[in-house]
DNA sequence: CTGAAAGCGCTTACAG
DNA sequence: CTGAAAGCGCTTACAG
């Protein structure tokens, strides 16, 4: 529902009371004719101006329903994003926005003509654009900017740079919350499923881990990191490759859920229990960690929040405010659940003291 | 003689003159008011066809930029949603058309005034409404009919009325192959989990079941038919009754993905095993039926190409194209993967032989 | 140059 | 339901 203000709209015949002048002529100073004195001229565009006087045309072009925000996501398919969708849908209603979503791959996205998608966006009066998981060039980003057209990115791949705006997740402080908990939980093997080495995030999920390792003393082990994908696939394959180390690890920390998700397959296929006899924390805290068995323990990203955080940014930026910061990060929880347990030696160990 | 230049542009008068109406109805009809009756809507609705009549409003819509739908998805947060509007959003980029996207409850969608929202999107240019799983009241259809939006409803919940163009699956059918498959196993003792009553996929999906078990003498058993949600919370409950019933069924064929996954999570809590003490087929043949253990027997929707389907029938809509039928089923399919066997009591049987 | 008056195209309020 | 009448916001033609 769109709020009418009190404060009447400016018609024509405010303009011309508060300059003193007749309709008509208001009327031939916009439509550019020759035949009005020069001064006449500059206190009507004076009071033009001070009015914020539109046309019913300009009113019309300036886009005359509610503001509307393009938004596009990379792979649609999965939970993480569908997530970011719900939240960023979800407060776009309350602010009475709208929401063109294009689902687009990055290759695509990447040999776009920019300049010419700006000026789309611009014709149909968008009022910002929002990235997820995405990467956007300096060049492109420039495209955009000249039309004041604002730009977000959710959860960038690049690290930040100043000049892009973003909203990501504390990332490092998950990393390490998840390698804190295990090692809480008496796991010295502790291995770490990354997704690819260009994501920003990735890398910094992987520091936590380390600096979780490093300020227990506990050396890092290179087999016990492997880079990889964000999928289940990669899941089953670093699993395959941990296990038939001659010392596996006790506790696998996956850089996503999905990742998880396969880890959790693998091991049931090799009749490895978990959390019995292996740990495992997940990234992400989709729906996903409630529907397996054992439920997942996960570092949760507040992935409807980023979404809500992105549209409100852009709103923001639209409308001439300022940003606090560029790239803000929202805090990620360990959300602890079934799938994480004390390594077997220490139980063993604990049986025999009693 | 009067000779009137053809170029003339057709002016609201002109249509009246026309139609035989004033302007004044001829400004009702463009605007969507109701109080114009039908025949003369009809007159004045060829007479403004005739003249290429376009207010300003639509002038200024119809020239600029790409044609637009809006699409309203009751409950974004499930894979069915998300892959039907993968499907819709996909066909969309490759016919330069772009979707508006809101995540809208059906309490909201019910109560919402549909005369406004019509309205809001007619003076917007919008060529079409797509709704998912939802249901949509003559009254309202009449809102959007009356501008020239066509509206077109996914998987509706409501049986299919004519004037009502919907796209939806073999739903009585996929019921039908998922119980023969069962069947076909050697199992008689098969339970349905339903959705809502008040769903009309599920209904047929009911009688598909239903209809498999006639046709191959075998009686149906009241207390193995339970309706509830599409949920897994549902398939949790169910599966509780059912196997504490003095003879619990062999197999389980459960209305939704959801619902499956429900029972193999309760199924796995009680020890029991699938498939080989308790078969299991879902529905909808989301990505989810790849990811559990075992991967789950289920019927497939084409819900991508549903998505696709939907769009495709808006666009001919709104050109002016009619369409060969009001509702349309995509033909479901039944895969088979690791949640059914034969029934314990047959490979038994099978073993006493050898 | 300027603006009263007429006009244009559309919408609104309301009597019948 | 319908349309005469009044109104709205803007533009045009023209007298001064």
């Amino acid at each position: 529902m769109r709020e009418k203000k009190p404060a009447a709209k400016p018609v024509l015949a405010t303009v011309a009371a508060l300059a003193g002048v007749s309709a008509p002529t208001v009327s031939k100073v916009i439509n550019g004719r020759d035949d009005v004195a020069a001064g006449t001229r500059a206190r009507v565009q004076a009071a033009l101006e001070e009015l914020g006087y539109e046309s019913p045309v300009q009113r019309r072009a300036k886009s005359h329903g509610p503001a509307m925000v393009d938004l596009v996501i990379d792979g649609l398919n999965n939970q993480y994003a569908l997530e970011v969708l719900t939240g960023l849908l979800d407060f776009a209603a309350s602010e009475d926005v709208e929401v063109v979503v294009s689902n687009v791959t990055p290759a695509k996205l990447h040999s776009a003509n920019h300049e010419e998608w700006a000026q789309r966006m611009a014709d149909a009066g968008r009022k910002g654009l929002i990235l997820v998981t995405s990467e956007i060039t300096a060049k492109a980003l420039s495209s955009f900017s000249r039309r004041n057209i604002p730009v977000v990115v959710i959860d960038p791949l690049n690290p930040p740079r100043s000049g892009i705006v973003s909203v990501g997740a504390t990332n490092w402080a998950g990393g390490k919350a998840a390698a804190e908990h295990l090692i809480g939980l008496g796991h010295r093997r502790i291995a770490f499923l990354g997704g690819p080495n260009a994501a920003e995030c990735n890398v910094a999920r992987l520091h936590g881990y380390l600096a979780a390792l490093m300020s227990h003393g506990i050396e890092s082990i290179p087999d016990y990191v492997l880079m990889g994908q964000f999928s289940a696939g990669f899941g089953v394959e670093g699993t395959r490759r941990l296990l038939a180390l001659d010392e596996p690890p006790t506790a696998i920390f996956a850089a996503s859920d999905a990742t998880a998700l396969g880890v959790l397959d693998e091991a049931r296929r090799q009749g490895v229990r978990v959390p019995d006899d292996l740990s495992l924390v997940g990234f992400d805290g989709t729906a996903l960690t409630e529907q397996t068995l054992p439920r997942l323990t996960a570092v949760a990203q507040p992935l409807f929040e980023m979404g809500r955080a992105a549209l409100r940014s852009v709103l923001r930026l639209a409308n001439g405010e300022v940003l606090d910061a560029d790239h803000v990060e929202l805090a990620t929880e360990l959300v602890v659940r079934d799938s994480t347990a004390a390594p077997r030696i220490h139980r063993a160990a604990a049986v025999a003291r009693d």
